[in-house]
DNA sequence: CTGTTAGCGCTTTCAT
DNA sequence: ATGAAAGCGCTAACAG
């Protein structure tokens, strides 16, 4: 059990008779060294085996080439997508990235801020909690000037960038499908208003209700956790509403599917009793039967922007805080689940 | 915007008038440090914002209090579950986790192990990519007494701990079952075989196969990737069998589910015509119809056990390498795709 | 193009 | 119970 000691820039250098500058700056590909003192310095970390201690170098940059990202939950695809699109801009501009869950608690978000904030992150890319209502735990980042992007679940911030779809269109759109579909009942089961996305596509089901002329009923909002039990509960709950509706929006796919699941059970047709439209574009969206319809949302390229945007502003300047928002696109696909023509 | 310079323990102690051990002691609730001098500087230390600089204390004690998770894929249930067993465990022995994905390559799990390596990771859990045949990698932690744990997808290695279940048995209750409700042809569609999860459950159907009298042809076996094009690919294979197998066993739930998809609307009644069981226990499991009979994985508990399993290493001598391995139960779940008596 | 130098902020042994 | 002192390994300003 060899347990050999570390191999530092000295070693490097006295084995090559240079000094520890001249390593630093060579294994660095500083422009000031010669091409012929690099490649000796390369070659020689190889056979010593030198690997580069990053806490001694952090330490004197003040740098962490970390990136911290906060999400609700890793446990739907589009999050995973999400992260999958980060992961790649971050490494090919060679960030680690660090990921923590809220797990949809305001408690636990502070927490997490805290930890990235004391693990030094260069930069913080988050999509908030379902409680979040205040955002003083970001301060601290913001006063020292370290760069926040919000995507998804996001906040109006004179100092941050945000990474968005048009959640107010997508939601008239899938609304107005259900409508054109013959839906003269359309409920809509989404998450704490609170949050953009919930909010926004609440106004926009309840723009296309408008311009359709049928009427908002505040009964015919349901709040939820948009997780599976939620699909059960509003399930139980349509089963015994009276009149029952004929349309059904879900701001997710995974609950939307539990509900449609829990109704068939009960002898209830979809799509001809009830038709359904989701959100996400899930693949549990195409094992539901019938295929449920729903909104694409393009997770991965998300994730790609928001960590590129992030990654622009540690280029530049820290302050300089370019505070405009991106708006991606979203698309209505059309299944089984809502065609009644 | 103001840009406040960091506190340091200096500061602290000048301001209090003593030393900077003093300080660092103080702060890391040594016994040698009276509860009066404790409390003074933890005071001091939240009123003027000090943060404790991580660098500065790995650099000096050679330690990073980072545990490395090195996972095939983010993208099941199944995964995110033990991902979360982990950071419990990680967290209240405030360890931090950085996690990786191979996404089911050697080649960039060998990356990812680097990195991890030159993360300076105190340890590291896996569970391996489809196709990683030797394991030379791990060998740069090993030597330096850097412990591994692995996971489900494991490897005997006389340095290491598996945490694993009884894949073999779990193969051949969920084979015997669909044998007892009377399959007489039974193929399996399982993932590439140098995985011990896939060799151990081939192992386990073809042991039931021959203690109730069947025969096992090789042609009865379909490697995949395990994925949803997978369920796809191998749907349409039975499709084109003759005669068609009457009961499917497939090594997880997804690729299960999308292959019945197809089935049903090719016709073939679930489970009449052919009966179905999976593995992992996926909620998706729970969607398609009929319901999916499944293997229950206990994810979380798997996470928790090898976290707490490798901190124990950690908190031992290095070198210690306990090398047992940990089987945890795992669990037939019977739904309607196999019930037919 | 390369060398010298002075720390970054913390831990820890050895004193007292 | 506390202090003094010596670095951990690296970077970057400055000098040449």
């Amino acid at each position: 059990m060899q347990s050999d000691k570390e191999v530092t820039i000295y070693d490097i250098a006295a084995e090559l008779n240079i000094s520890a500058g001249t390593v630093s700056r060579g294994l660095k590909d500083h422009p000031a060294i010669s091409k012929k003192t690099k490649k000796k310095i390369n070659d020689v970390a190889m056979v010593m085996g030198y690997r580069s201690n990053t806490f001694a170098s952090n330490l004197r940059s003040k740098r962490s080439n970390t990136i911290g990202v906060i999400i609700p939950r890793m446990n739907s695809n589009f999050m995973s997508s999400v992260i999958a699109g980060m992961e790649k801009v971050a490494n090919e501009a060679s960030y680690n990235l660090i990921i923590s869950q809220s797990l949809e608690s305001a408690q636990k978000e502070i927490m997490n801020v805290k930890t990235m904030f004391n693990n030094r992150v260069d930069g913080l890319m988050i999509s908030l909690a379902y409680d979040t209502d205040d955002v003083s735990h970001f301060d601290i980042l913001l006063k020292k000037g370290i760069p926040l992007v919000f995507f998804d679940r996001v906040l109006e911030h004179p100092l941050c960038t945000n990474i968005i779809i048009d959640n107010k269109k997508a939601a008239y759109e899938a609304t107005k499908h259900l409508i054109e579909q013959g839906c003269k009942n359309i409920i809509h089961i989404t998450g704490p208003l609170a949050r953009n996305v919930y909010s926004e596509r609440f106004l926009g089901y309840r723009s296309a209700l408008q311009d359709f002329g049928l009427e908002f009923h505040d009964a015919n909002m349901m709040i939820t956790k948009l997780d599976e039990q939620a699909g059960i509960y509003t399930a139980e709950k349509i089963i015994q509403m009276n009149p029952r509706p004929d349309g059904v929006f879900v701001a997710n796919d995974s609950c939307a599917v539990m509900c449609m699941s829990v109704l068939k059970h009960s002898g209830i047709r979809i799509p001809d009793d009830i038709a359904f439209i989701g959100f996400n574009n899930d693949p549990i969206s195409r094992v539901i039967e019938p295929n449920l319809s729903t909104i694409n949302y393009p997770g991965f390229e998300m994730g790609e922007i928001a960590a590129s945007k992030l990654i622009g502003h540690l280029n530049k300047e820290r302050n300089i805080n370019v505070t405009n928002s991106i708006t991606l696109r979203s698309e209505l696909i059309v299944r089984a689940s809502s065609v009644r023509i």
